[in-house]
DNA sequence: TTATATAAGACAAAAAGTGTCTTAATTGTC
DNA sequence: GACAATTAAGACACTTTTTGTCTTATATAA
């Protein structure tokens, strides 16, 4: 398991659809590579993974763009990575196979295993309406602490 | 953060340590090479880092080799993993810094920062000493069963 | 029909990881 | 002291993964 680029990118590029009308509107690529800071042509191939994996549509022609088809409220963090990245293994096996009979009964195997399952349960419950509920009231928590708010002026 | 075969070869290095005597003996490098199955020169890499990190000491001339520092039952695998493939981070920066104030109130990177914890916690609960035990324990239950011994049998 | 978009895949570049080799240094034994 | 056994240290090569770009094709709205 690794948090990639690509995987961050997918996130982002989720936040930016969520945050822009959700399931309703479509946001073009180009708007969606300078919201999140993402190399347009590397959008196009993050947004056909996170395509096939159901969770946005593609428009094409004028006026095309993504659009976000599972609402923000139901979709998980661990939905959109694992769309990308794979399903999230920690490892394949740390013990070598012949010094243990099945990796099913490998002491090491059986921690790897555990620490799997508790962060993807982790990953899972997180949606995507829950990050930008999050997002929207840090940034209220910033605007009332006016020394913070002097040295980094809000960007709306 | 991701279990790269040094980290595999570490844990392995380590058990086969524990194993033959823990901070008792000095086990040959050839022999932990063997037992593990990992490239001599490349466990001599391995080495060189555990034992920068003061989990083994390494043993120089004729008869020299390998022996473990810290005792098994002191020793968790979150410690050695972290010797070879550094502090573990999930994610550096999943939402763009610009877009958000601060790291520290990025909704995305708090759950990142929660989940990593998680695992930390996971994996240092986990002791050497653990690991030895349920091995053993592992090997007892495979013994039991006739059918299982007759397919495989135990290399003691 | 044209302008505006994305699709799809080849390709290049960079980074990370894995493994090997050589020369040097250290230690025990005869 | 000489020699054999053993690891140190770092350069180097190879492989795999990741990141990013470019080109040609296709779709849609006006």
């Amino acid at each position: 398991m690794r948090l990639t680029r690509a995987g961050e990118y997918a996130v982002r590029c989720v936040m930016c659809l969520a945050r822009n009308g959700g399931t309703e509107s479509v946001v073009s690529r180009q708007l969606v590579s300078e919201c999140g800071d993402i190399p347009p042509h590397f959008l196009a191939k993050i947004a056909q993974q996170l395509s096939r994996a159901g969770i946005i549509e593609i428009l094409q022609g004028a006026r095309g763009g993504y659009r976000l088809v599972i609402p923000p409220e139901k979709l998980s963090l661990l939905c959109v990575i694992e769309a990308i990245i794979g399903e999230i293994f920690l490892n394949d096996c740390v013990i070598r196979p012949e010094s243990c009979h099945a990796s099913s009964s490998c002491a090491v195997n059986n921690v790897w295993l555990q620490a799997r399952n508790q962060l993807r349960e982790t990953l899972e419950r997180v949606t995507f309406a829950k990050l930008l509920q999050e997002e929207s009231c840090c940034i209220l928590q910033t605007d009332i602490i006016p020394a913070q708010a002097q040295k980094t002026p809000n960007v709306i």
